[in-house]
DNA sequence: GTGGTCTAGACCACA
DNA sequence: GTGGTCTAGACCACG
């Protein structure tokens, strides 16, 4: 049985100079390791996130498509896209991810001078 | 124009898609609201970081050219690129920017569901 | 971003020792502050400018990057350069070019030994 | 007998993307064809007027060695550098060089939208 | 086809 | 040796 999920939502930024496909593959993965979208899930179609985020479906297009290449989704012609089987690494990946995404946050605050103390505070304030 | 401090180091992640003279502006910039980089202060000359980074020269030829833009840098042809004035700005923009970054850094984390807590244990671990 | 007006001429002069990009610069923004080019319309292409004009796109691509980061123009990639949202200085703005464009001149015709009646007597004749 | 009159005055401008080196060259060239430098005349020395205008000696022996190649100057070894023999284009120059710039001065009023009666007007306020 | 990034390399203005 | 300008050309992101 398929699922017919799609309780993803995507937050774009513009100005950050990462392409938008690569925005939109990075926060599917993180929906992926993080457990939020499971295999089977269907991610939205490329029409209607177009609509949603208001970019090109092209766009939308090679993100899926590249997630098809690396594994993490199928398509299935005239019925969608969908995640693809769990593999073995999911779990470790969201570490992975979780700690590199510390480290670049830790490095930009290195750059901005602020120490660890600092640093537990905003996290706590935020 | 008086000090010829170069106390300052560049780490240049090629695959973040971020492109390359944006990181150089980011991590001056940086520099500058954090107080490592002071009015006066010089700049690494573009041919000498050029050869550091192993990057083109126009590459960072365009970085130092947007700060010059922006008012952040002055340059003296045939003496080197330098920190321009202070503007009043300054204090502020170390807050702004390390807010900013820590709102990156738990939008992705929250994407990959990690909870407060996790986040500052992580921080704590790093 | 709606109207695609591209009625703007371009006058290179090579020999003035001003730089390509900065005679484009110029001329853009007299053409905004004088009303010719108004918010919304959009700049010609800079593959067809390069062509037209018979330099390297790059140069183009030089000046329109350099009037982005000042705010006189935005970039819809895949679609074109645009004039950005009227700011309010615009309307001082063409009377403060034109009169620094009246003392450059002066400057000149005093170094030459004109008063003011050759002077007027010469913007009469041309 | 040699005359060592040294009443030119120089403006620079270090903005308009005119080289240094050439706005000294326009200058001398201006106060000669004008008439206020006549043959024989002596220029300032390098030195004395590298300390004067606060740039480096080689820009204005660039300036000099220049206007010697063009015939305008000539060099005395241990005495100084002196306006040479007038030739006959002289007179024709002043008139050729006031309307140059005057065209110059015009084409960018014109980009600005001014008409003949506010260029009059504000040649007449000035 | 649109603009953006980067490389490579030539030549210039200035100290 | 410093930065600035310009050319040429490759490849990328986006529509």
């Amino acid at each position: 049985m398929v699922k017919h999920t799609e309780d993803i939502s995507f937050s774009l930024d513009n100005g950050s100079g990462v392409p938008v496909y690569r925005q939109i593959i990075n926060q599917i993965e993180n929906a992926v390791v993080s457990g939020r979208m499971a295999t089977g899930n269907r991610l939205p179609t490329i029409r209607s996130l177009a609509v949603n985020l208001k970019i090109n479906p092209n766009t939308i297009a090679k993100a899926y498509n590249e997630l098809e290449i690396r594994g993490v989704v199928q398509t299935q012609v005239g019925s969608g896209t969908y995640i693809a089987d769990k593999r073995p690494e999911v779990a470790d990946a969201r570490q992975k991810k979780l700690r590199e995404a510390a480290e670049r946050f830790l490095q930009e605050a290195g750059e901005l001078g602020a120490e660890k103390d600092e640093i537990i505070k905003l996290m706590e304030d935020i």
